[in-house]
DNA sequence: TTTTATTTTAACATTTTTGTCTAACAAAAA
DNA sequence: TTTTTGTTAGACAAAAATGTTAAAATAAAA
Protein backbone atom coordinates (compact mmCIF):
# COMPACT_ATOMS: atom_id res chain seq x y z
CA UNK A 1 0.00 0.00 0.00
CA UNK A 2 1.77 2.84 -1.46
CA UNK A 3 1.29 6.41 0.02
CA UNK A 4 1.91 9.83 -0.69
CA UNK A 5 2.47 10.83 2.29
CA UNK A 6 1.40 14.23 3.06
CA UNK A 7 1.33 13.42 7.08
CA UNK A 8 -1.53 12.62 7.69
CA UNK A 9 -0.56 9.04 8.92
CA UNK A 10 1.16 10.66 11.42
CA UNK A 11 -0.96 13.35 12.31
CA UNK A 12 -3.71 10.47 12.82
CA UNK A 13 -1.70 8.54 15.29
CA UNK A 14 -0.15 12.00 16.59
CA UNK A 15 -3.97 12.95 17.81
CA UNK A 16 -5.04 9.67 18.66
CA UNK A 17 -2.06 9.56 21.30
CA UNK A 18 -2.96 12.61 22.48
CA UNK A 19 -6.22 11.63 23.50
CA UNK A 20 -5.27 8.39 24.71
CA UNK A 21 -2.18 9.25 26.31
CA UNK A 22 -2.34 12.85 27.37
CA UNK A 23 -6.15 12.93 28.23
CA UNK A 24 -6.89 9.72 29.52
CA UNK A 25 -9.55 9.29 27.36
CA UNK A 26 -9.20 5.32 27.10
CA UNK A 27 -12.39 4.58 25.07
CA UNK A 28 -12.22 6.95 21.98
CA UNK A 29 -14.22 6.47 19.39
CA UNK A 30 -12.91 6.46 15.77
CA UNK A 31 -15.22 9.38 15.23
CA UNK A 32 -13.46 11.21 18.15
CA UNK A 33 -10.22 10.55 17.36
CA UNK A 34 -11.49 11.53 13.17
CA UNK A 35 -12.52 14.61 14.73
CA UNK A 36 -9.77 15.94 16.71
CA UNK A 37 -7.38 15.77 13.92
CA UNK A 38 -9.53 17.40 12.31
CA UNK A 39 -9.96 14.56 9.18
CA UNK A 40 -12.92 12.47 7.59
CA UNK A 41 -13.27 9.20 9.76
CA UNK A 42 -12.67 7.16 6.69
CA UNK A 43 -9.30 8.72 6.24
CA UNK A 44 -9.00 6.20 9.37
CA UNK A 45 -9.82 3.43 7.50
CA UNK A 46 -7.89 4.15 4.47
CA UNK A 47 -4.58 4.62 6.73
CA UNK A 48 -5.22 1.87 9.41
CA UNK A 49 -8.29 -1.01 7.79
CA UNK A 50 -9.56 -0.63 11.33
CA UNK A 51 -9.66 0.31 14.77
CA UNK A 52 -8.33 -2.42 15.99
CA UNK A 53 -4.99 -2.02 13.62
CA UNK A 54 -5.15 2.08 14.64
CA UNK A 55 -4.73 0.92 18.21
CA UNK A 56 -2.51 -1.95 16.84
CA UNK A 57 -0.20 0.37 15.30
CA UNK A 58 -0.60 3.26 18.77
CA UNK A 59 0.55 0.74 20.79
CA UNK A 60 3.36 -0.65 19.03
CA UNK A 61 4.94 2.93 18.48
CA UNK A 62 4.44 3.50 22.25
CA UNK A 63 6.17 0.37 22.77
CA UNK A 64 9.12 1.09 20.51
CA UNK A 65 9.40 4.92 22.06
CA UNK A 66 9.20 3.62 25.72
CA UNK A 67 12.02 0.87 24.51
CA UNK A 68 13.94 3.30 22.93
CA UNK A 69 13.69 6.44 25.14
CA UNK A 70 15.14 3.29 27.89
CA UNK A 71 18.09 2.36 25.98
CA UNK A 72 19.15 5.73 25.54
CA UNK A 73 19.18 6.80 29.07
CA UNK A 74 20.26 3.31 30.36
CA UNK A 75 23.66 2.51 28.25
CA UNK A 76 24.71 6.47 28.67
CA UNK A 77 28.40 6.37 29.32
CA UNK A 78 27.51 8.11 32.70
CA UNK A 79 27.89 7.46 36.53
CA UNK A 80 25.12 5.51 37.71
CA UNK A 81 23.88 8.61 39.82
CA UNK A 82 24.05 10.80 37.01
CA UNK A 83 22.73 8.59 34.95
CA UNK A 84 19.76 7.98 37.47
CA UNK A 85 19.42 11.37 37.18
CA UNK A 86 18.77 11.82 33.74
CA UNK A 87 16.35 8.92 33.67
CA UNK A 88 14.18 11.35 35.92
CA UNK A 89 14.67 13.81 34.28
CA UNK A 90 13.63 12.30 30.87
CA UNK A 91 10.71 10.10 32.07
CA UNK A 92 9.10 13.07 34.32
CA UNK A 93 8.98 15.46 31.38
CA UNK A 94 7.42 12.33 29.11
CA UNK A 95 5.46 11.26 32.05
CA UNK A 96 3.84 15.17 32.31
CA UNK A 97 3.14 15.05 29.19
CA UNK A 98 1.61 11.61 28.67
CA UNK A 99 0.34 10.36 32.07
CA UNK A 100 -1.79 7.24 31.14
CA UNK A 101 0.82 5.94 28.43
CA UNK A 102 1.87 3.11 30.42
CA UNK A 103 -1.61 2.63 31.61
CA UNK A 104 -2.87 2.39 27.93
CA UNK A 105 0.17 -0.40 27.28
CA UNK A 106 -1.07 -2.39 30.29
CA UNK A 107 -4.57 -2.17 29.94
CA UNK A 108 -4.40 -2.76 26.07
CA UNK A 109 -1.21 -5.61 27.03
CA UNK A 110 -3.93 -8.10 27.80
CA UNK A 111 -6.45 -8.13 24.95
CA UNK A 112 -3.64 -6.99 22.02
CA UNK A 113 -2.11 -10.24 23.59
CA UNK A 114 1.91 -10.71 23.86
CA UNK A 115 2.89 -11.37 20.39
CA UNK A 116 3.30 -7.71 20.14
CA UNK A 117 5.80 -7.12 22.47
CA UNK A 118 8.93 -8.32 20.49
CA UNK A 119 10.05 -4.66 20.44
CA UNK A 120 10.92 -4.70 24.04
CA UNK A 121 14.95 -5.00 24.60
CA UNK A 122 15.66 -6.07 27.74
CA UNK A 123 19.64 -6.25 27.25
CA UNK A 124 19.72 -2.46 28.67
CA UNK A 125 17.73 -2.85 31.66
CA UNK A 126 19.68 -5.54 32.30
CA UNK A 127 23.03 -3.67 32.56
CA UNK A 128 21.16 -0.88 34.31
CA UNK A 129 19.93 -3.25 37.15
CA UNK A 130 23.84 -4.83 37.23
CA UNK A 131 25.59 -1.31 37.73
CA UNK A 132 22.49 -0.50 40.34
CA UNK A 133 23.51 -4.11 42.45
CA UNK A 134 27.73 -2.59 41.96
CA UNK A 135 26.49 0.48 43.54
CA UNK A 136 24.81 -1.52 46.54
CA UNK A 137 27.97 -3.21 47.00
CA UNK A 138 29.69 0.16 47.10
CA UNK A 139 26.95 1.51 49.03
CA UNK A 140 25.81 4.49 47.67
CA UNK A 141 22.29 2.99 47.45
CA UNK A 142 20.09 0.48 50.09
CA UNK A 143 20.71 -3.23 49.18
CA UNK A 144 17.98 -4.88 47.51
CA UNK A 145 17.23 -6.83 44.32
CA UNK A 146 17.86 -4.25 41.98
CA UNK A 147 14.22 -4.91 40.26
CA UNK A 148 12.99 -3.19 43.76
CA UNK A 149 15.38 0.11 43.24
CA UNK A 150 14.02 0.50 39.15
CA UNK A 151 10.63 -0.24 40.20
CA UNK A 152 10.80 2.29 43.03
CA UNK A 153 12.06 4.48 40.84
CA UNK A 154 9.36 4.21 38.29
CA UNK A 155 6.84 4.15 40.50
CA UNK A 156 7.74 7.64 42.51
CA UNK A 157 7.97 9.01 39.10
CA UNK A 158 4.52 7.83 37.19
CA UNK A 159 2.36 7.20 40.08
CA UNK A 160 1.51 10.76 41.09
CA UNK A 161 0.91 11.95 37.74
CA UNK A 162 -1.44 9.02 37.10
CA UNK A 163 -3.44 9.91 39.95
CA UNK A 164 -3.44 13.54 40.00
CA UNK A 165 -7.41 14.10 39.38
CA UNK A 166 -7.76 12.08 42.39
CA UNK A 167 -4.86 13.15 44.83
CA UNK A 168 -5.84 17.17 43.73
CA UNK A 169 -9.21 15.77 45.86
CA UNK A 170 -7.95 13.57 48.51
CA UNK A 171 -5.12 16.17 49.31
CA UNK A 172 -7.32 19.31 48.75
CA UNK A 173 -4.34 21.13 46.76
CA UNK A 174 -5.26 23.31 43.59
CA UNK A 175 -3.91 22.24 40.38
CA UNK A 176 -1.30 25.02 40.33
CA UNK A 177 0.06 23.78 43.86
CA UNK A 178 0.00 20.11 42.44
CA UNK A 179 2.15 21.54 39.73
CA UNK A 180 4.72 22.98 41.93
CA UNK A 181 4.27 19.41 44.11
CA UNK A 182 5.17 17.43 40.84
CA UNK A 183 8.18 19.77 39.83
CA UNK A 184 9.82 19.04 43.03
CA UNK A 185 9.98 15.33 42.91
CA UNK A 186 12.49 15.46 40.61
CA UNK A 187 15.21 15.85 43.45
CA UNK A 188 12.97 14.62 45.84
CA UNK A 189 13.25 10.92 44.20
CA UNK A 190 17.13 11.50 43.81
CA UNK A 191 17.01 11.84 48.01
CA UNK A 192 15.09 9.15 48.46
CA UNK A 193 16.82 6.63 46.23
CA UNK A 194 20.80 7.17 47.33
CA UNK A 195 22.02 7.67 50.97
CA UNK A 196 22.40 10.85 51.14
CA UNK A 197 25.55 10.65 53.31
CA UNK B 1 -38.08 0.84 43.24
CA UNK B 2 -38.86 -2.03 46.29
CA UNK B 3 -36.37 -4.68 46.06
CA UNK B 4 -36.53 -8.08 47.25
CA UNK B 5 -32.91 -8.42 47.21
CA UNK B 6 -32.07 -11.96 47.24
CA UNK B 7 -28.63 -10.34 46.80
CA UNK B 8 -28.83 -10.04 42.99
CA UNK B 9 -27.94 -6.78 42.76
CA UNK B 10 -24.81 -6.63 45.11
CA UNK B 11 -23.59 -9.98 43.53
CA UNK B 12 -23.68 -7.46 39.54
CA UNK B 13 -21.78 -5.20 41.24
CA UNK B 14 -18.64 -7.56 42.79
CA UNK B 15 -19.33 -9.14 39.45
CA UNK B 16 -18.48 -5.87 37.74
CA UNK B 17 -15.93 -5.07 40.21
CA UNK B 18 -13.92 -7.91 39.62
CA UNK B 19 -14.05 -7.80 36.33
CA UNK B 20 -12.65 -3.94 36.02
CA UNK B 21 -10.96 -3.64 39.23
CA UNK B 22 -9.32 -7.41 39.10
CA UNK B 23 -9.22 -8.21 35.71
CA UNK B 24 -8.69 -4.45 34.57
CA UNK B 25 -11.27 -5.35 31.19
CA UNK B 26 -11.85 -1.08 31.83
CA UNK B 27 -14.42 -1.73 28.37
CA UNK B 28 -16.03 -4.30 29.52
CA UNK B 29 -19.58 -4.60 28.40
CA UNK B 30 -22.89 -5.22 29.59
CA UNK B 31 -23.07 -8.32 28.14
CA UNK B 32 -20.12 -9.61 29.35
CA UNK B 33 -20.75 -8.02 33.12
CA UNK B 34 -23.99 -10.35 33.18
CA UNK B 35 -22.19 -13.38 31.58
CA UNK B 36 -19.52 -13.06 33.82
CA UNK B 37 -22.42 -12.71 36.81
CA UNK B 38 -24.35 -15.56 35.47
CA UNK B 39 -27.59 -13.69 35.20
CA UNK B 40 -29.93 -12.17 31.76
CA UNK B 41 -28.63 -8.93 30.80
CA UNK B 42 -31.74 -7.14 31.63
CA UNK B 43 -31.29 -8.07 35.04
CA UNK B 44 -28.38 -5.19 35.30
CA UNK B 45 -31.26 -2.63 34.00
CA UNK B 46 -33.67 -4.12 36.48
CA UNK B 47 -31.36 -3.15 39.05
CA UNK B 48 -29.18 0.10 37.68
CA UNK B 49 -31.48 0.88 34.74
CA UNK B 50 -28.55 1.65 32.50
CA UNK B 51 -24.93 0.95 31.94
CA UNK B 52 -23.86 4.23 32.64
CA UNK B 53 -25.76 4.15 36.48
CA UNK B 54 -24.45 0.61 37.20
CA UNK B 55 -20.89 2.24 36.11
CA UNK B 56 -21.78 5.31 38.53
CA UNK B 57 -23.09 2.87 41.34
CA UNK B 58 -19.90 1.13 41.41
CA UNK B 59 -17.30 4.29 41.35
CA UNK B 60 -19.52 5.31 44.29
CA UNK B 61 -19.04 2.14 46.27
CA UNK B 62 -15.36 2.23 45.48
CA UNK B 63 -14.75 5.80 46.29
CA UNK B 64 -16.82 4.93 49.60
CA UNK B 65 -14.38 1.88 50.03
CA UNK B 66 -11.47 3.76 49.43
CA UNK B 67 -12.59 6.72 51.72
CA UNK B 68 -13.29 4.25 54.35
CA UNK B 69 -10.20 2.20 54.68
CA UNK B 70 -7.95 5.75 54.92
CA UNK B 71 -10.18 6.81 57.52
CA UNK B 72 -9.99 3.45 59.76
CA UNK B 73 -6.33 3.12 58.82
CA UNK B 74 -5.38 6.71 59.88
CA UNK B 75 -7.77 7.47 62.24
CA UNK B 76 -6.16 4.54 64.82
CA UNK B 77 -4.94 5.17 68.42
CA UNK B 78 -0.94 3.71 67.25
CA UNK B 79 2.25 4.94 66.72
CA UNK B 80 2.89 6.82 63.57
CA UNK B 81 5.57 4.10 62.37
CA UNK B 82 3.01 1.17 62.84
CA UNK B 83 0.05 2.96 61.95
CA UNK B 84 2.05 2.85 58.32
CA UNK B 85 2.92 -0.59 58.96
CA UNK B 86 -0.61 -1.07 59.04
CA UNK B 87 -1.75 1.19 56.17
CA UNK B 88 0.69 -0.77 53.60
CA UNK B 89 0.06 -3.61 54.83
CA UNK B 90 -4.28 -3.18 54.07
CA UNK B 91 -3.66 -1.56 50.63
CA UNK B 92 -0.66 -3.94 49.82
CA UNK B 93 -3.71 -6.69 50.29
CA UNK B 94 -6.45 -4.72 48.63
CA UNK B 95 -3.55 -3.71 45.52
CA UNK B 96 -3.12 -7.15 44.95
CA UNK B 97 -6.93 -8.47 45.25
CA UNK B 98 -7.71 -5.10 42.99
CA UNK B 99 -4.78 -3.55 41.47
CA UNK B 100 -7.49 -1.53 38.73
CA UNK B 101 -8.98 -0.02 40.99
CA UNK B 102 -7.34 2.97 41.53
CA UNK B 103 -6.96 3.39 37.55
CA UNK B 104 -10.76 2.70 37.28
CA UNK B 105 -11.55 5.84 39.17
CA UNK B 106 -9.15 8.21 37.49
CA UNK B 107 -9.86 7.38 34.00
CA UNK B 108 -13.75 7.46 35.30
CA UNK B 109 -13.56 10.54 37.34
CA UNK B 110 -13.29 13.15 34.31
CA UNK B 111 -16.14 11.41 32.41
CA UNK B 112 -18.63 11.36 35.50
CA UNK B 113 -17.74 14.30 36.74
CA UNK B 114 -16.60 15.95 39.87
CA UNK B 115 -20.00 15.82 41.33
CA UNK B 116 -20.08 11.99 42.61
CA UNK B 117 -16.52 12.73 44.76
CA UNK B 118 -18.78 13.68 47.50
CA UNK B 119 -17.82 10.71 49.80
CA UNK B 120 -14.33 11.82 50.07
CA UNK B 121 -13.59 12.57 52.98
CA UNK B 122 -10.13 14.76 53.50
CA UNK B 123 -10.02 15.14 57.39
CA UNK B 124 -8.59 11.92 58.54
CA UNK B 125 -5.73 12.37 55.27
CA UNK B 126 -4.81 16.12 56.83
CA UNK B 127 -4.45 14.55 60.64
CA UNK B 128 -1.97 12.18 58.99
CA UNK B 129 -0.33 14.50 57.41
CA UNK B 130 -0.18 16.57 60.30
CA UNK B 131 1.67 13.74 62.52
CA UNK B 132 4.05 12.96 59.18
CA UNK B 133 4.89 16.65 60.41
CA UNK B 134 5.65 16.10 63.02
CA UNK B 135 7.48 12.99 62.53
CA UNK B 136 9.84 14.51 60.28
CA UNK B 137 10.51 17.80 62.93
CA UNK B 138 11.36 14.32 65.52
CA UNK B 139 13.68 13.34 62.40
CA UNK B 140 12.48 9.86 62.28
CA UNK B 141 11.99 10.79 58.63
CA UNK B 142 13.15 12.96 56.04
CA UNK B 143 11.54 16.46 55.74
CA UNK B 144 9.86 17.02 52.77
CA UNK B 145 5.81 18.11 51.98
CA UNK B 146 3.88 15.70 54.02
CA UNK B 147 2.00 15.05 50.58
CA UNK B 148 4.96 14.04 49.17
CA UNK B 149 5.12 11.66 52.06
CA UNK B 150 2.01 9.94 51.14
CA UNK B 151 2.64 10.09 47.42
CA UNK B 152 5.27 8.64 47.79
CA UNK B 153 4.49 5.85 49.35
CA UNK B 154 0.99 5.01 47.47
CA UNK B 155 3.02 5.01 44.45
CA UNK B 156 5.62 2.26 45.98
CA UNK B 157 2.66 0.31 46.86
CA UNK B 158 0.21 0.06 43.99
CA UNK B 159 2.63 1.39 40.65
CA UNK B 160 4.10 -2.18 40.79
CA UNK B 161 0.88 -3.98 40.62
CA UNK B 162 -0.78 -2.14 38.00
CA UNK B 163 2.26 -2.42 35.73
CA UNK B 164 2.73 -6.11 36.71
CA UNK B 165 2.06 -7.38 33.14
CA UNK B 166 4.56 -4.71 31.76
CA UNK B 167 7.48 -5.13 34.33
CA UNK B 168 7.22 -9.59 34.02
CA UNK B 169 7.99 -8.63 29.99
CA UNK B 170 10.49 -5.58 30.87
CA UNK B 171 12.59 -7.43 34.08
CA UNK B 172 11.95 -10.94 32.36
CA UNK B 173 10.64 -12.19 35.24
CA UNK B 174 8.22 -15.16 35.48
CA UNK B 175 4.78 -14.83 37.50
CA UNK B 176 6.00 -16.47 40.39
CA UNK B 177 9.08 -14.71 41.18
CA UNK B 178 7.19 -11.73 40.46
CA UNK B 179 4.74 -12.41 43.26
CA UNK B 180 7.45 -12.99 45.34
CA UNK B 181 9.07 -9.25 44.94
CA UNK B 182 5.51 -8.03 45.52
CA UNK B 183 5.36 -9.87 48.98
CA UNK B 184 8.93 -8.53 49.85
CA UNK B 185 7.44 -5.16 48.84
CA UNK B 186 5.84 -4.08 52.64
CA UNK B 187 9.32 -4.44 54.26
CA UNK B 188 11.31 -2.58 51.65
CA UNK B 189 8.85 0.12 51.67
CA UNK B 190 8.88 1.17 55.53
CA UNK B 191 12.59 0.99 55.39
CA UNK B 192 12.81 2.97 52.48
CA UNK B 193 10.26 5.75 54.22
CA UNK B 194 11.77 5.64 57.53
CA UNK B 195 15.12 6.46 58.63
CA UNK B 196 16.78 3.19 59.20
CA UNK B 197 19.07 4.58 61.91
C1' DT C 1 -54.93 -22.05 47.06
C1' DT C 2 -55.46 -17.81 45.16
C1' DT C 3 -53.57 -13.38 45.05
C1' DT C 4 -50.01 -10.20 44.96
C1' DA C 5 -45.55 -8.42 44.55
C1' DT C 6 -41.09 -9.11 42.95
C1' DT C 7 -37.64 -11.01 39.98
C1' DT C 8 -36.03 -13.12 35.74
C1' DT C 9 -36.25 -14.03 30.96
C1' DA C 10 -36.93 -13.76 25.86
C1' DA C 11 -37.99 -10.96 21.99
C1' DC C 12 -37.78 -6.78 20.00
C1' DA C 13 -36.24 -1.75 19.09
C1' DT C 14 -33.00 1.87 19.11
C1' DT C 15 -28.72 3.87 19.18
C1' DT C 16 -23.94 3.91 18.66
C1' DT C 17 -19.95 2.52 16.55
C1' DT C 18 -17.52 0.47 13.02
C1' DG C 19 -16.70 -0.83 8.32
C1' DT C 20 -17.45 -0.58 3.04
C1' DC C 21 -18.25 1.27 -1.43
C1' DT C 22 -18.17 4.55 -4.89
C1' DA C 23 -17.45 8.87 -6.67
C1' DA C 24 -15.09 13.26 -6.48
C1' DC C 25 -10.79 15.50 -6.15
C1' DA C 26 -5.74 16.57 -6.49
C1' DA C 27 -1.21 16.06 -8.13
C1' DA C 28 2.22 14.03 -10.81
C1' DA C 29 3.45 11.28 -15.12
C1' DA C 30 2.79 10.10 -19.77
C1' DT D 1 -4.42 17.24 -21.91
C1' DT D 2 -5.25 12.72 -20.74
C1' DT D 3 -3.94 9.06 -17.72
C1' DT D 4 -2.49 7.24 -13.63
C1' DT D 5 -1.93 7.19 -8.76
C1' DG D 6 -2.97 8.59 -4.33
C1' DT D 7 -6.21 10.93 -1.10
C1' DT D 8 -10.60 12.64 0.77
C1' DA D 9 -15.57 12.80 1.34
C1' DG D 10 -20.43 11.31 1.44
C1' DA D 11 -23.80 7.80 1.50
C1' DC D 12 -24.78 3.46 2.80
C1' DA D 13 -24.40 -1.23 5.30
C1' DA D 14 -23.28 -4.12 9.06
C1' DA D 15 -22.23 -5.08 13.54
C1' DA D 16 -22.14 -4.26 18.30
C1' DA D 17 -23.90 -2.42 22.30
C1' DT D 18 -27.55 -0.54 24.83
C1' DG D 19 -32.30 0.03 26.10
C1' DT D 20 -37.48 -1.34 26.30
C1' DT D 21 -41.52 -4.14 26.68
C1' DA D 22 -44.34 -7.61 28.00
C1' DA D 23 -44.82 -12.09 29.58
C1' DA D 24 -43.21 -16.07 32.39
C1' DA D 25 -41.38 -17.69 36.71
C1' DT D 26 -40.79 -17.42 41.56
C1' DA D 27 -41.70 -16.48 46.21
C1' DA D 28 -44.34 -14.35 49.78
C1' DA D 29 -48.93 -12.90 51.64
C1' DA D 30 -53.72 -13.28 52.10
Amino acid sequence: MPLKNTGTEQHIKDTAKRLLFAEGKLHATTQEIADAAGVNRTALHYYFRSRDQLIAAIFQEAMRDLSQRLNECMTAEQPFKAKTENIIAVFLKHMIAFPYQETFLVTEINTLGKQLISDIQSAPVKSYLKEAAAEMEKGTIEKMDPVHFLMNLFSLLSYPLIMAPLYKKLFQVSAKDFRELIDERGKLIVRLLFKNK
